[in-house]
DNA sequence: CATCAATATGACTATATGGTCACAAATGTA
DNA sequence: TACATTTGTGACCATATAGTCATATTGATG
């Protein structure tokens, strides 16, 4: 948690600190990035830094929770209830990360570069624990298919869960892996990640999603 | 490469070397491994490694190399003709790692590590690289089995394949995420990663391929 | 204006490591 | 034994950064 002094600071000035840093972590490794190199760049005293956030840690995690913020209201939106279908509901929650990047590229830029970034030991414990949410959310989800009579019910919930978790993760790696989409190339030119590649990202999309059509609707 | 002089060495002093900078890079990422350490450990002085290898890199690719020539003798074994079913023949390279990591267990606990190990920014040319060869090796299988009609022909060969790799790396992701087993524990331990796991690996893996068949193969 | 608390500052410390290199030891050769 | 070539050695250097702290600055308050 980011110390009382830090929210103090006129709004201006703390976007200006919080989006460099995001810029900083964005582009490297949690253990590559540099305070002493972003607060020479932002013209402020590293010992600044220290009075605003306990450790780099603390700095860190502050910026994972506001990006996960912003992108919660866009996803948010979106509810199951709405659609006949969880894939449709699954190719909705796409198309609101898509405008999530596109409002908000330096936020989207910085959700991308987490997974890499939480690899350093560092913030594994973080990282296990965010990745623990996200796959016991998608296990839930599951759950409810199940329970409609929607999905298949002769797998074990925990594989179809963690498989979801990894189908979610799987299309943009496929795009980066293809280099439809470059994360690191559009946080250099400041652009949203999707840019120009909404229908690229929704054709591939659409191919995984009939795979996972066939591997997990009751038939 | 390394150098003449380290193949020179008498046989028992090399693999004493290799196995201890395998046991370092195991527990550790890449840029945490520290050199200065496994030679304290060994009694030799730091120099002599530099007569070995030309740095770091050299060193860790070296051993990416003899893990990797160890493994392959395993799974080489098994050829694709000798299975009527993509998905026995992708069983039964399961049940090779598993010989595998039972009679290497020091070279299995390595490659296990070494997709976080190549997370360091220092060795991420190597790892995408080497990803790079085993995605194109499974979409290569997929593009072969679309070929005889065994899988389903109505989604892009690209997304197979990835899907496919996925699934490779996805099974041994799902025990250690639900603590079926602990890479980390096994390497304290020097005991295979699978050791009397054998039958939870199995039936995992079974979950995975039931889902795998429905979502690629030719209904 | 004077006083005090909250902030800002940046030189400095502690800490590690990859890699080098001049020199020593060992091994081979004749 | 005398010489040459290959190996082994470990003190040393360059490098970088998270985090600290005594001090200076600012701003509010009465």
């Amino acid at each position: 948690m980011p110390r009382d002094t830090f929210h103090k600071l006129k709004e201006e000035k703390r976007e200006l600190i919080t989006n460099a840093f995001l810029r900083e972590f964005a582009i490297k490794t949690y253990d590559e990035a540099s305070i002493t190199q972003v607060v020479k760049e932002l013209g402020i005293a590293k010992g600044s830094m220290y009075q605003y956030f306990d450790d780099k840690l603390d700095l860190f995690m502050y910026l994972i929770e506001e990006c996960s913020k912003v992108k919660m209201q866009y996803t948010l939106h979106v509810s199951r209830e709405d659609y006949p279908d969880y894939w449709e509901y699954f190719h909705a929650l796409f198309l609101e990360g898509l405008k999530f990047d596109a409002n908000h590229p330096l936020q989207s830029h910085f959700l991308h570069n987490l997974t890499q970034n939480l690899n350093s030991p560092s913030v594994k414990e973080q990282f296990d624990q965010l990745q623990k949410q996200v796959v016991e959310a998608f296990t839930a989800m599951v759950k409810y298919e199940v329970g409609i009579g929607k999905f298949r019910d002769d797998v074990d919930l925990d594989v179809l869960g963690f498989m979801l978790y990894k189908l979610g993760t799987g299309v943009q790696e496929h795009l980066e892996y293809h280099n439809i989409i470059n994360p690191q190339q559009s946080i250099e030119t400041r652009t949203p990640v999707y840019q120009g590649k909404k229908k690229e990202l929704i054709a591939t999309l659409n191919h995984y999603i009939a795979l996972a059509r066939s591997a997990f609707d009751k038939q």
